[in-house]
DNA sequence: AACTATTTATAATA
DNA sequence: TTATTATAAATAGTT
């Protein structure tokens, strides 16, 4: 409407495509408002930027209302002269829907990290893009969490055990000076090697790998790692972060 | 606008304010239309005549999938914060749900780049703040990452402690095996006892506490942790990850 | 955020 | 409702 004919078609350049939104939106709201009063109408509006932040109008009484009263009029249409008023979709397919559209989001995205030459996805695909990756940067630590959770684990077994050890061993030695000469070297011969040698060789079994796999965690593709997603959380894998 | 200017109150001609409904009543979704295409929006419009005949649009989707937005964009405004994870219930409280948490995890983003003025954000500008959510996450995580590492430190000091008086004291045990009844003693009486309690009092004295802040870190906002944020990544902090 | 040359919307009219 | 058209309003490009 001004300097130029505008095409029909989305904005390319993102600064003028925000100037134009908020310049448009605003138009709009007006226009809303005009209508409202001009002709006695009442006027809901409800606009999403691509950043999905929220703008809305309700000229009278609130947007709720104006919702139920959207609500009550579109199924008495509905039911009245039939017409083509899809059904009310199942919520269960509703969130296999979405699922689809985060799938495709996770191909778009690996096309994207593919070949930095493709630009064609929307703020909100980008958007999406973000959630995806929180859970891929849960999946890649939460394993590693796991093997670090397993690692203190085994560490602080082996602590108990060298700890029995230890104490054993510390019999021993007091009991030795506590005994007489006699019967300190008893003990010593008979049981007292016994015991410790077993005590030792759980020590030496009991050995524990130092988990390797940290490494490999670390190392490993995002995207490789994000194929074995399936809608899990921390709080569903024993860890919540 | 034309002919005439406009009083923005009510058209009382019934003829004049019927036509002037249709004409701005059409030209109010026709600029919806173009700021969805243009700008890459959603938007929805009701509208009531004063007759209460229904006239709608969504540009994207259908009105009830808009309301179910809305619903769950303007709950999330007005709950500061969305911690409490719900169950899992039925899927079309499951999808309110997630899209709070996609305005939640929007609202985070928007508080770390600092209010930009406009929001207007590019690609580039987006995939920094891919960037930014990777190092918030981070932050969050890495905080439990090194008290998990510092726990495995502790634990294995710990073991060599152990391992170190358990070596001595085994060398107690076996000498007392391999000498002469007197010079066992001797060394029993000597060396041995103060070697010994040192080695107790050392393992005693080195006791850790176990890192309760674990749980600490995993209850905690994500959006509190984020205000320390301060540009470290994993690999300046002893864990690559 | 302000300015303006233009385009677009629309009030009056038929 | 639709068409015409003079004019008001909106706004794209620019600063």
């Amino acid at each position: 409407m001004a300097r130029g004919k505008v095409q029909l078609r989305r904005v390319e350049n993102p600064v003028h495509r925000q100037v134009t939104f908020c310049k448009r939106r605003a138009g709009l709201l007006k226009k809303a408002r005009e209508l409202s009063v001009l002709c006695d109408a009442s006027v809901g509006i409800i606009v999403f930027s691509a950043h999905g932040k929220l703008y809305d109008l309700a000229t009278t009484g609130t947007m709720e209302e104006l919702i139920e009263r959207y609500k009550a009029a579109s199924a008495g249409e509905a039911t009245t002269d039939g017409c083509g008023r899809h059904n009310r979709m199942d919520p269960k397919h509703e969130t296999t829907v979405l699922q689809q559209e985060i799938n495709l989001l996770q191909k778009g995205l690996r096309y994207i990290y593919g070949n930095r030459a493709n630009e064609h996805m929307n703020v909100d695909e980008l958007n999406a893009l973000e959630r995806y990756l929180e859970i891929w940067m849960y999946n890649t630590r939460s394993a590693k969490m796991q093997i670090m959770a397993q690692e203190i684990q085994a560490l602080k077994s082996k602590e108990g055990m060298l700890k029995a050890a230890n104490e054993i061993l510390q019999e021993k030695v007091f009991s030795n000076c506590q005994l007489t000469l006699w019967y300190k070297l008893q003990i010593v011969e008979q049981s007292s090697l016994l015991d410790v040698g077993m005590v030792v060789a759980d020590q030496q079994n009991g050995r524990f790998s130092t988990v390797p796999l940290v490494e490999e965690v670390i190392s490993s593709n995002p995207l490789t790692v994000l194929s074995g997603y399936s809608s899990c959380r921390g709080s569903e894998m024993g860890y919540s972060f």
